[in-house]
DNA sequence: AAACTAATTGCAAAGAATAGCGAGTACGAT
DNA sequence: ATCGTACTCGCTATTCTTTGCAATTAGTTT
């Protein structure tokens, strides 16, 4: 089934309403996958294209389309929450984070399916979702530890 | 060593000053350890008590904090935020988040050392921290399913 | 202990993200 | 096809966080 007509659907069965607003804004994370917009960035890429869609509502909009499972949030520590698309028929994966220059590494594999199902027998929770960042030094930054890298990117990306 | 000499060897080797505000924050830290307070909430705490101490101030040194190994940042998908005392003594622990209370239990264990050294060796990157999120349904809520949990604490901590 | 230098603070302003509200619109019922 | 309900949008106001700047203060030098 395609993704529109899965937004279409989903959107149905609560009762919310199809809106041009709700598709543009699952579009723009469409064609954008790999990266993770913020919600704003969201909005500037949607400013450049066609519509212009307020932020109020691009803000709702992404927490919806998180809320019915369409998109993650993520949150690599740099004080801005982003979203990926959730590929549902992959695995979950992981986020590594270069602390230097900000540059974010996916980890296709999973690796905590024992972990889980370890801490649900021991809690008693049931486990719907986990997140996963590793924070360290990718081996660019490791080679030019000495020539500080302080360009505009790195330096808006940086972690804090 | 104690806690407070400590923080003054460090600031003296950033040749940075010892600033009554930077130990009155890190003390609100250490007297509500198992908290996960916001740096808002640091400053309601404060205020209550002795100081008063800007909120500017409170952000840059919460961070200052982070940056010399004191606090660590959480993040559990509420929009905020938080802050936790970084035990030097202990294994890097995890947190498990209940999605309908917001209620945060902690995981003592690591369980990631071999994934961490795995992922090393395959991406080159020199891992220097992580952090690890579960989010689920905890016991209780699990008991009361059908009761709709609406206080207001549910509805203000209740995960986004 | 007085002077000097540079870090730090608090204020106010700027930037994000969220929430409230009236106008507009999707869509089921007529 | 039209009507009516209540969901949704965009605007504005509000809240939370960060930044710029001038005044203050820690800590070193003389």
């Amino acid at each position: 089934m395609k993704i529109y007509e899965k937004l279409r659907n989903e959107l149905k069965k609560r009762h919310l309403r199809i809106t041009s607003q709700r598709e543009a804004v699952l579009s723009v994370f469409l064609e954008n996958e790999g990266e993770h917009l913020t919600a704003d960035e969201a909005y500037e890429k949607l400013s450049h294209k066609n519509s212009h869609i307020s932020k109020a509502t691009i803000y709702r909009t992404v927490d919806l389309l998180r809320e019915m499972g369409f998109l993650s949030k993520v949150n690599f520590g740099d004080g801005m929450e982003r979203y990926e698309v959730k590929d549902l028929n992959t695995h979950q994966h992981h986020h590594l984070i270069c602390t230097k220059c900000g540059q974010v590494y996916e980890i296709k594999e999973d690796l905590l399916e024992e972990v889980e199902k370890l801490i649900e027998e021991r809690t008693g929770f049931k486990i719907q979702d986990h997140q996963l960042n590793f924070y360290g030094i990718c081996p660019k930054c490791q080679a030019s530890k000495k020539e500080e890298k302080t360009t505009e990117e790195a330096a808006q990306r940086s972690i804090k």
